[in-house]
DNA sequence: GCATAATTCAAACAAACGTTTGATTGATAT
DNA sequence: ATATCAATCAAACGTTTGTTTGAATTATGC
């Protein structure tokens, strides 16, 4: 039972070309409406390929997430690091940056964000789990650092108002589309940034837990 | 031999019976993750009920979302207009605690949104169409009245917020899961409290339209 | 009662799916 | 050149899918 997981030769270019024909109808068609024959007609392999090299549709669709998410995720802790090594207090406007600001480069994979607001609503149990995996320490890490930068709010509050802010900036990559031209680049880093104002001014907002007079009186 | 305790029609019986069953599936298994055999098992109905029924797998889905969202939104759309009925100048909480709070109520059919998380993301060209429809009044009617209630901001950020809150909502309702138990609904209530906070912050911020050196000066 | 339409049922349909097989090609090293 | 292993290929595997069919059953109108 011969493993190719790490090989160099030309078998590699099969690899990509399966892997990038794999995002592509992704992000168009979901998960479940990808099926295996046109991933390997539009890659232009045979259609065992896919097998042979990932082992399966499931580990075929773990490997395109995780070549998304890994480089993005990389970015992001990384300008984390940056921030922390050189200032004790952090705005909340830099965390938010340092995590939103990769998806408005156009030098990284762009078809990231489509790919994880496919991904994250996909009902297969053994893909959430392969997408929370990747994404946990980022969430753990930008929740800290949020929480040390908004003193005055709780860090359950924190976290579930960073998980808002997921939810918004999947929401807002759902709007983008797949496209990407030039002049969109523009359009779409001009939404990121109101996300991050948004998502500032709601992080920062003093929490109201006194619940008075909830229901509606109708 | 049919069962006794069918006194009523038994057609529209049967057509709730699939509806309750589908939505089910729907939400545990997602769209295309769930077969029509599935569905008339859980119901215990015929296979062809189904295609009978409703025409086909669309057709079903199509009556499920119809049947989850027309209630919620009838109920929004009756607070907003008691809202601007009552007064003229509406505050940003008033008009999101009227999107929102229907999302707590516990006498409301509460997988509504469950089944929107799962809905909103499918792929499927035609049940996108269909959800948007079903939520394109209750969209210009709010984006409309948060745009009165807060002049400072212009129209198209108001409305990209807008989505933004809706955003956050989806991912809300998608960590809420399946489970509706009556402590559950304390906790869920929070969570949409929470919700309110974070998008009134985030709402009536001050756009900072003047995108003046956006690369990170280090 | 009988006739007519509506509904349910078991069975089958063709198509598409993920996966496996076994032969065949290509490269590499001895 | 020969042996060896990785990689590609056509073909078929068994299952599951949505949908359809035609007979059987039930309800409805007269």
């Amino acid at each position: 039972m011969p493993t190719p997981e790490s090989s160099k030769s030309a078998s590699a270019d099969t690899r990509e070309r399966i892997l990038d024909a794999a995002e592509l109808l992704l992000i168009e068609k979901g998960c479940g409406g990808t099926s295996l024959r046109a991933i390997a007609s539009n890659a232009n392999v045979n259609l065992a390929a896919t097998n042979y090299h990932f082992g399966g549709k499931e580990g075929l669709f773990a490997a395109v997430i995780h070549r998304c998410a890994r480089p993005i995720n990389e970015q992001r802790l990384a300008s984390l690091d940056m921030l922390e090594a050189q200032q004790s207090n952090i705005s909340t406007r830099e965390i938010l940056k340092a995590l939103l600001d990769p998806l408005a480069s156009n030098n990284l994979p762009e078809r990231l964000p489509a790919v994880m607001n496919r991904v994250t609503s996909e009902p297969d149990e053994n893909l959430r789990a392969i997408v929370q995996a990747e994404f946990s320490e980022v969430s753990s890490r930008f929740i800290a650092a949020l929480t040390r930068a908004i003193p005055q709010v709780e860090e359950e509050e924190i976290s579930l108002r960073f998980y808002f802010v997921i939810g918004s900036m999947l929401h807002l990559v759902g709007l983008f589309g797949p496209l990407t031209t030039a002049e969109d680049d523009n359009t779409r880093s001009q939404k990121i940034h109101a996300l991050v104002n948004f998502g500032v001014a709601g992080l920062e907002t003093e929490s109201l837990t006194n619940i008075h007079s909830q229901g509606t009186s109708e």
